[in-house]
DNA sequence: GTGATGTAAAAGTCGTACTTTTAATCCCGA
DNA sequence: TCGGGATTAAAAGTACGACTTTTACATCAC
């Protein structure tokens, strides 16, 4: 589940990056970059590579004769998979899980909408088999059986949508439905009419219902969006 | 609207950065750090900071005793604002301009809703005072003006949304208007339908009526997908 | 043909020396 | 006392060269 991290670039990437979203160090904060160099015990050249990607993804900024400066979180690069991993890791993660929900409930639904109108037999066939899946495990907790098609399913839909923006979304929801699942925001077994909708978005999608699915999967959505009300904080 | 460029790390990266997005290097292609240095005369330092950056928008991939491989299409960070730039400013400006207005066309009536639940009484007189600009401006080829209200009007709404996510999307949406402007997919004058439904959307938001904010801004949405299905091959 | 072994090519890392920018200080005159 | 221009030094930016590590590929033995 997490970065591979081989390299001592990834490491202090990492280690950086966590601590920056986790708030350790509050915007306005600035880092040395020999500091850092000693701190990780490695080169002036490791940090400096790891202090650019932070730059690119708007986390630090750096700048001579000052240092590397946290930025305020307004202008991070809250869709990279990797803040988003980081963030969902680190303490905001009920804002973050919620935020990212509402993004999925204005996206999947049109997402759904244009799968149905685009997708291939394939994929009809592959969302009809992660819906049956979802069926399959959703009694007798087996969440993690049960995610694994979730997000199968999801992704197919985003995919099918045949918009390169919605597919990209695929990770993050990913990110969503295994946050939710392993912080126990989530019933110990899945609702079930969350479970049904997902079949009826299969079978609108194959029945090229783009309405139906789009609508089907708004409540999906819906539903989500209360059981973290009711679950989280 | 380009990067300021100061520095010789920003100008490999904008270089480099463009000519991956622009398909100049085919995915699969491999690029050895050493002759990229030699090519744009900097050192291996500042070569390996601009791939790792490069590295950190999954656009290429670094392996030793193999190089530089440019990665496929499918796996780069799309929703970095600085991937979107290089991509408008390449030859699929169209097929990019297309993805993120079906985008818009998902996110921003949900954003609307909730910014007509969520608006401070400043956010509201912004948007007012915006929607006019537009009325103002949308006559006699004023569109560098009306641009300006448009983009300041659509960046008010997805911030008093609430939601990051969305208003994250602000970058997003300005480099897709001021790109249909600037390239002519749109027309002469803007269309006095969507001038009308901004100055709504304004006094739904001020009313606090989220179902028809989002119902009024979808429209907008469809207005702008059909201009573009009759503007762009 | 298959599997172990060797080799070299490329990135990864480090240390150091130097350059450039610029915040902060100092100094001087009004 | 105050303001502004010159000075200083701190930090990042850049370059280079040496060394390490990984690993694709070729070679060889069986």
């Amino acid at each position: 589940m997490t970065t591979p991290a081989q390299g001592l670039h990834s490491h202090v990437l990492a280690a950086l990056g966590l601590a920056i979203t986790a708030g350790e160090y509050p915007p306005g904060t600035v880092l040395r970059s020999d500091e850092l160099a000693q701190r990780f015990d490695v080169s002036r050249t490791v940090v400096r590579e790891v202090v650019r990607v932070l730059e690119s993804m708007h986390l630090v900024e750096s700048r001579r004769r000052v240092g590397v400066t946290v930025l305020p979180i307004a202008g991070w690069n809250v869709y990279d998979p990797q803040v988003i991993r980081w963030r969902l890791a680190g303490s905001d993660r009920p804002r973050q899980l919620r935020s990212l929900t509402v993004l999925r409930s204005a996206v999947e639904p049109v997402a759904a909408g244009l799968a149905a109108e685009n997708a291939t037999p394939d994929q009809c066939r592959e969302l009809t088999e992660h819906a049956l899946g979802m069926v399959a495990t959703s009694r007798g907790r087996r969440l993690e059986e049960y995610l694994v098609h979730d997000i199968a399913f999801h992704r197919v839909v985003l995919n099918a949508s045949g918009n390169e923006m919605f597919a990209r979304l695929g990770d993050v929801v990913a990110e969503v439905l295994t946050g939710r699942t392993h912080h126990h925001v989530m019933f110990e077994d899945p609702d079930p009419a969350a479970v049904t909708l997902h079949v009826q978005v299969a079978e609108a999608v194959r029945e090229r219902d783009a309405a139906r699915a789009e609508e089907l999967t708004r409540q999906i959505a819906v539903g989500a969006l209360q059981e973290l009300d009711v679950l989280a904080p």
